[in-house]
RNA sequence: GGAGCUGUGGUGAAGUUGGAGUUCACGCCGGCCUGUCACGCCGGAGGUCGCGGGUUCGAGUCCCGUCAGCUCCGCCA
């Protein structure tokens, strides 16, 4: 018997192959010795299966089998036999039949490994990423890299059949000094220069545009130095998208129909279409985000105006520092004590407020610092904007705009996710359009692309440019799913007067341009065809997909919060040969 | 760069006022067991309490520093 005569896969045994001989291979999950009589589970990726090593039915495999600890690796020949009524595992999918074992062959014996490779093993997450090739071993971590082949598949032939191309674009190109930090590579050749690893393949897309693809994707690594969150991770994957003579309604048409096929074939759910279009402005106004969790209400509401003359000193002097005051509706939290209140304000210090004030609608009456401030008349307005009954809570933040949206936005998710309001296995996808196109740094004293430097102003935003640039709305867009963007893109410009425009706003003469995008402008010059596309952030999505809350589960072998693989001990010191080679030389006094 | 949480036999936890490396569960090893499936029963082994200082007669416990993991802010589209 060897081990390439597999006949069946453990998991996929049913009543079926009962009286068959098969041949498995795998690991054995569990070994149950009853003295003589010994029963294995074996696992392989389809699943698992018992099996029985009874000394009467074959004496040789029953030895065998005594000698089978956890995770050794058989190679198993037997019958598949029905299970007695009373024998049969209703928790298990092969726990109707199990197979009989006439061989039992030990094909590599393991060492006990360091923690349960079961799907509910509780284990300290380091452990389990030093130990990554063991953790995979467990169901659940290869349910998920499966759902991630098959996401993948599934967007692989929906763009394959509406033409697009998958072109690979380099790994090794040009630092850009726009955008994140970037992870550079020295170069051996040229002395004292580097490359860059992309942080995405933007300008090669937009080339290959020019170049006459017309419907271009590729699934691609992308890199970014920049600090680590559990939905980001250092090197991540794309699903990197770009389309000539196709108009942004068509594209985003298509792009949801791409997401609805994935979301079909993955995880059988039905996405509603087409997907809300919810402007910027009105993201922050309602949510306090840009990528706003749809699945659950709590809207924040505007009460500058109901408050105005408010004799609260904490509301109008924030007003009249152009400031405004914004509620959200916790229902059915009245009766909070003052200390669960006082956890939330300082939640929100933490978050950049001044501090949240707050107004109880009981029975016996309001309470809260708000209260005895308020008129009738204003309390009454206030009521009926935040739709307020008896039992509700209100949260009001007065700070300056941006502030008073977003600390209540990042509030909102938080309670919802606190009382449990957020409802299971619901997904409300968004696009979020109409995002600024420039936002101005006050260190640096200019306005910087929030995209990038070729994203096409809204077209009748154009004169803005040049008297009003932070007014200027971008043709861009993000896909948002459940409180994360998933996707962003946009129209790109490709008419010289409206990049010349755009470079000005952005403080730099042509030449200047030219210095740092030379090839790309002149590309432009040579028939650029009307373009645009969308990145998607494959990863994110599979989280969603997979209903995890970090990305590292989705990722067969994924980096720490501090970027370092606990497996390979990457990145690790090199050797002064190395170094050398590569023109390098260690700063003194920061030798390892 | 900042904040919070975590770190105790292989794994997960408990550890009181500072008083003997103490406890529990799982795993591991040995024995018994022919219908188990989280098998059961009996016995056993297994420790630099993350690391380094300090306080103290005495530190897992208190203080300072440091490392690692996680979460968040800054950063990042």
């Amino acid at each position: 018997m060897e081990s390439n005569h597999r006949s069946h896969f453990c998991g996929e045994l049913t009543q079926a192959q009962v009286g068959e001989k098969v041949v498995l291979n795998g690991w054995v999950q569990r070994r149950r010795d009853l003295g003589g009589l010994i029963f294995l589970d074996l696992r392989d990726r389809s699943g698992t299966v018992q099996v029985v090593c009874n000394p009467e039915v074959s004496p040789a495999a029953a030895e065998s089998a005594d000698q089978v600890r956890g995770q050794y690796v058989l190679a198993v020949e037997g019958e598949v036999v029905a299970r007695a009524p009373e024998t049969v595992n209703p928790k298990m999918k092969t726990g109707e039949i199990e197979v009989q074992a006439f061989h039992v062959e030990i094909l590599n014996p393991s060492k006990t490994p360091p923690f349960m490779l079961t799907d509910d093993t509780d284990v300290e997450e380091n452990t389990r990423l030093k130990y990554r090739y063991l953790d995979l071993r467990r169901p659940v971590m290869q349910n998920t890299l499966k759902l991630r082949h098959r996401a993948m598949q599934s967007v692989r032939r929906f763009l394959d059949e509406r033409g697009f191309i998958e072109v690979e674009t380099p790994m090794l190109t040009k630092s850009t000094p726009e955008g994140a930090r970037d992870y550079l590579v020295p170069s051996r050749v040229h002395e004292g220069e580097f490359y860059a690893l992309p942080q995405s393949p933007q300008i090669f897309k937009q080339l290959l545009m020019v170049a006459g693809m017309e419907r271009y994707f590729q699934i691609v690594r992308c890199f970014r130095d920049e600090d680590l969150r559990a939905d980001r991770q250092p090197e991540f994957t794309q699903i990197d998208i770009e389309t000539s003579f196709l108009d942004t309604e068509a594209l985003l048409t298509m792009m949801e129909e791409m997401v609805a096929t994935l979301f079909r074939e993955t995880i059988g759910v039905e996405v509603e279409r087409p997907f809300p279009r919810i402007p910027y402005r009105e993201a922050m106004e309602r949510f306090g985000s840009d990528k706003p969790d749809l699945r659950f209400g709590m809207e924040l509401v505007d009460l500058s105006e109901i408050l105005r003359e408010s004799s609260f000193r904490v509301f109008t002097s924030a007003l009249e520092a152009g400031g405004r005051v914004k509620a959200i509706n916790v229902k059915g939290q009245a009766g909070w004590s003052r200390k669960v209140i006082d956890g939330w304000n300082e939640t929100a210090r933490e978050l950049g407020a001044k501090g949240l004030a707050w107004l109880a609608v009981r029975e016996e009456g309001t309470a809260g610092p708000v209260a005895k401030f308020l008129s009738e008349q204003e309390w009454h307005d206030i009521m009926k904007a935040t739709e307020a009954e008896t039992g509700d809570l209100l949260f009001f933040i007065a700070d300056q705009p941006r502030v008073a949206a977003e600390v209540l936005g990042e509030l909102r998710v938080r309670l919802a996710k606190e009382l449990g309001r957020i409802p299971e296995g619901v997904y409300r996808f968004a696009w979020v359009t109409e995002f600024p196109l420039l936002s101005y740094d006050e260190e640096e004293g200019r306005y910087y692309a929030e995209h990038h430097p070729f994203t096409s102003p809204v077209e009748e935003d154009i004169p803005l440019l040049k008297t009003d640039p932070s007014r200027v709305r971008a043709q861009a867009y993000d896909m948002v799913l459940n409180g994360y963007e998933i996707g962003g893109g946009s129209r790109r410009i490709h008419r010289r007067e409206v990049q010349e425009a755009m470079f000005e706003a952005l403080g730099f003469s042509m030449e200047e341009a030219r210095e740092q995008f030379g090839f790309m402008l002149e590309a432009f010059e040579y028939g650029a065809p009307p373009h645009g596309g969308v990145a998607f952030g494959f990863d994110r999505i599979v989280m969603l997909l997979a209903g995890r809350n970090n990305l590292r589960d989705t990722i067969a072998f994924p980096k720490t919060a501090s970027a370092a693989c606990l497996m390979t001990g990457a990145p690790s010191p090199v050797s002064d040969r190395q170094l050398e080679e590569l023109h390098i030389s260690r700063r003194k006094g920061n030798s390892s």
